[in-house]
DNA sequence: ATTTGATTTGACTATTTAGTCAAACCAAAA
DNA sequence: TTTTGGTTTGACTAAATAGTCAAATCAAAT
């Protein structure tokens, strides 16, 4: 019958994202997260009956904003392979400017439980955890060789077509795919370190952060492009 | 007066650290521990009084590990730019494919306890968390801008000067640090995330992790070195 | 004003968990 | 064999924590 102009339910929500993302699954306390929201615990638990559920609800929201740009941008078949790249870098390095915790918190809680990755995917994808599971090695003909192409298939076509065309260097092209995500997502999960690192205060660091977007493709098209020397030449 | 072949506290050491990268401080349990360990939870007190003793000393192991390559190689003056990058790589990836749980675990903790990290470097480094703390902006003039040399200054002056000779491309040497270190460290720490990408089981992750080294050492070499691609002529 | 149904709350319970302790154990020295 | 001192253990306590519930509150509809 009431309805409050900011919905509790979803005050809840941010202030289990914050907590959870701050300490883990365990190391929550459903009582820091009511707090956070400014209600009673009592109250936590008539929107979100357990824990669990909750932790569901936020984990399953994060995991699908991280995965956004991945199933996005890297498997739409109308981009040319430079733009793709620019994209992906551009619209990862947005994404986790705007939830710099995301990022860490899906690989610890996912490092801790891989299964639930899996389970997640099932409903949305179907198959894809296939050769994930250890155990299930069997699988009908046929089929072998497509799994990879899942996600990232139209990316590593693209690749291998302009390497045999001649227009690219030599590289693996998962070990491409493997680094382009690694310089965008590590930045932020090794938040502390590298500002230690690089004696960096949170602002420099945003301020380098920035930056970054445009050094990595930078890097990723020199690596791939043979004529980006003269196309862009260097001083 | 009695001593076992196999120290019982080392036992335990490396039963924490396995409960504590699978879970973190908070969500660990004593017991979890305990048990792992094959001994009673009394056991675990008598040896290390308590939780946070206990963690403390297998992280300061852990940090200590994770940071050699960085100062050790980083800082090596008698290194030659290439051979610095070829051997900081190779003696990165060797050390993670050792303890693969170990990036994940360090970051998670000094993302909820930042200065955590501070406090156990500001033992055997004075000074070194001066700018990391937002408060402490005062400091005496003359020293400003020499802090961020204090792990990777070599690294950096030997960029720099390569730049002014002519012989490198021009990048930002800060993010180029962080670009070698992203791709060393993200594919440990988000293995799990990874593997189901790129749809691989584990044993092929790991014979995809082992060809990596050479793969990031092309790559940086390529972006860097103007000479790069007529030394190493591709095909 | 009264009713109604959703929401909020303080007080409660049951369980989990870190940490303690006295007694038992054990291997070597006397 | 007896003693000794470190080690191990089961049983315990105190605190923390997830989850419950009946009563109070509140805002809108009648």
């Amino acid at each position: 019958m009431t309805k409050q102009d900011v919905q509790t339910d979803q005050i809840i929500l941010e202030a289990a994202r914050k907590v959870f993302q701050r300490s883990g699954f365990g190391g929550a306390r459903m009582q820091e997260i009511a707090d956070e929201a400014g209600i009673n615990k009592a109250s936590l638990h008539y929107y979100y009956r357990s824990k669990n559920k909750l932790f569901q609800t936020v984990f399953r929201e994060d995991i699908q904003l991280f995965l956004v740009p991945l199933v996005g941008i890297l498997r739409d078949p109308s981009l040319s392979l430079e733009v793709r790249i620019r994209t992906f870098v551009g619209s990862y390095i947005k994404t986790l400017t705007e939830n710099p915790g995301l990022p860490l918190f899906i690989m610890q809680e996912l490092s801790s439980n891989p299964g639930r990755l899996i389970s997640l995917l099932e409903q949305n994808v179907p198959g894809i955890g296939d050769r994930y599971d250890e155990a299930s090695a069997e699988r009908p003909d046929g089929e072998h060789g497509v799994r990879e192409t899942m996600f990232l298939g139209v990316f590593i076509r693209q690749i291998r077509h302009g390497m045999e065309s001649g227009e690219l260097n030599k590289v693996d092209p998962e070990q491409y795919i493997l680094s382009m995500i690694s310089m965008c997502v590590f930045p932020f999960v090794g938040r502390p370190m590298i500002r230690l690192l690089l004696g960096k205060d949170e602002q420099e660091y945003r301020d380098f952060l920035m930056d970054r977007e445009s050094e990595i493709i930078e890097y990723l098209l020199r690596v791939l492009f043979k004529d980006y020397g003269s196309r862009h030449a260097v001083s």
